[in-house]
Formats: structure tokens, C-alpha cells, sequence
DNA sequence: AAAAATTATATTGTGCACAATTAAATTTGA
DNA sequence: TCAAATTTAATTGTGCACAATATAATTTTT
């Protein structure tokens, strides 16, 4: 593969097009192990910041995830309707939707406890690479999200 | 950052989020240079293909891109509507479509030049970062494409 | 304190992704 | 040869992403 010097619009060449197919590619990689769990991976996400701390804002998680409520709402309504959290407006603050897990929401952390572990199996990369790569990853999106005149 | 010798459910460890975030923040980092072309980015994607070699069926873009006709189809219909390219099915075989770059949509290919030296801009990584981070993605998408028992 | 500005969420509309199904053309093989 | 299996797209339905707008609550300003 040929070094970027003069950058081509050759796809192979692409950063953009490695990131966009293997962040859909490991999205597939969970989507059989989500199933069991009857979450999607965006679903599993959000309940990851839950098990994490509890009664977060609808605010706070999409600072979190980098969504807006535009994705968050329908997706923690159906998460609602699943009956692994509620909502509710705060009483200090009534714009704000308090999030907070149903006790069969906090029983799926353990039922999820495993998958870290399985998806280490399935990636297979030495500790060192994948520290690397998740770090030059981070590093990449905080860049991207940095303002242009930088 | 801690490696991950055990496993956790910490979204700031997980490769997988780091992934996901990067992808979208990417795709966001497009956004504004395609909306001067009137294309998403998966449009572009397409296009970057069609460039390459005009004449393939949907099926070889599905390759190319792996996506599938669920998406392509409403996609490349939107393309066709505006003018870039035109859908038939093969003479030789039916079942086949066939898609050809209008002039128009070749056209394009030269509003497009200046893209990935703006990307490369405001990526703003060496060389040698930008290849082995390209390189580790590709590598990680083989290996979870590749069969679970390997 | 009332008006103006800001903040937080929800809603609407568009365009992916992807699973599942359908339909039509082609290939295989009994 | 012709029935069965395979291949290719299209369709349908669900769930994100995200821009744009709306609405209501709060804060700031005058």
C-alpha cells in the first residue's frame, strides 16, 4: 500500500474509508452477542454510561456519546418501553430527563459482564496494538473535533 | 489510560467506541466539503468507485463497499435523480444492474480533486501515523470479517 | 419584575445500514 | 429438458444519525 504523499482519491488509500468500514465491521462483530441481550450496539452504549453512573441527563449522555437527543430520545424510549430505565423531568430543573436504570437494568450489567471479554477473543490483537490503536483513534476524533482554524 | 488486561465495560477503554466515535467524527469532517457537491458521504464512497472504474454492476459496488442492495439501491437512485449516473440491466445477464457515470457525474470527479488534501489537512498526521493507523483498521476489518472459528 | 436570551428536550424529515422477504434470471443436474 | 437450486436486485420494515425546527423552562438583562 502506497504511502499518502500525494493525497488521491483511490478508496484503498483511504483512512476515512478503513475507519468507516471496520467501525461498521465491529458493529457487526457484536450485533449476534447484543441479540442475546435484545440491545442494539447504540442501545448498548448508552447502557454502558448507565452501569457506569446512574441518573445521568439526557444531556450528559449525548456529551458522553457525541449524540443529540434527535438519536437519544426514540432510542431511550424504546429502551424505556423495554423496561430497563425511566424517565423523568428533573424536579430542579424541568428541562432537564433524568435517566435512571430499572432493577432489570442494573441485573443486564451482569448478563453483559462477558462481552468485553468475548470480543477480545474475536479481535486478537496484542495489548500494544490495541492500546495504540484505540489511543491514535481517540487522538484522530479529538483532532476532527477541535475547531478548523487550529 | 489503563490497558485492558481485564476486560471492562468502561466505555473510555473500549476500542469499539473509540472506533465508533472516530467514524462519525470523520463523517462529520466531510459533511461541509461534500454539501458543496451535493453528496452524503456514503454517495461519495460510491463515487470514489465509480471513478475508479465505471461500467460495475451493484453487486461489485456492494463488494467494493460492503454494503448491501438494501442500501445501495435507494442510494444509487438518488445519484441517478441527480444526474451522476444511469442504472440498467445487463444485456448478458438481467439479473444484473449496471451502473455508468453520466458526463455530469464524471464531471464531479474534478470538483472532488481537492478533497483529500483537505482531509490531509486537517487530519494533520505524519505519514507514517496516517499508514499504520490506516493499515491497523484495515487489519482489524479482516480479521472480524474473517470466520468466528479461525 | 418583565422582556430577551439561553438551555434542554422533543419532533420532523432525510438518508443511511441491515435483516428478511420477494421476484426474476440464470445455472445446475437429475 | 425441465425442475431445483442459485444468483442478483428490489422491497419492506426497524433503528440509528443528524439537521432543522419547535416548545417549554430557566437565566440574564434592562
Amino acid at each position: 500500500m502506497n504511502p499518502p504523499t500525494a493525497p488521491s482519491l483511490l478508496l484503498d488509500e483511504q483512512l476515512c474509508f478503513a475507519l468507516y468500514a471496520a467501525s461498521r465491521r465491529m458493529t457487526a462483530t457484536y450485533r449476534p452477542l447484543l441479540e442475546a441481550l435484545d440491545l442494539t450496539y447504540p442501545q448498548y452504549l448508552v447502557m454502558l454510561v448507565l452501569w457506569e453512573r446512574d441518573g445521568v441527563t439526557v444531556r450528559e449522555l449525548g456529551a458522553r456519546l457525541q449524540l443529540d437527543s434527535g438519536t437519544l430520545t426514540p432510542l431511550l424510549k424504546r429502551l424505556e418501553q423495554a423496561g430497563l430505565l425511566a424517565r423523568q423531568r428533573r424536579q430542579s430543573d424541568e428541562r432537564e430527563v433524568e435517566i435512571t436504570l430499572t432493577d432489570s437494568g442494573r441485573k443486564l450489567h451482569e448478563r453483559a459482564a462477558d462481552i468485553p471479554r468475548c470480543l477480545a477473543e474475536r479481535i486478537c490483537l496484542s495489548v500494544d496494538r490495541f492500546v495504540n490503536l484505540r489511543d491514535e483513534l481517540k487522538s484522530l476524533a479529538a483532532q476532527l473535533a477541535a475547531p478548523t482554524d487550529d
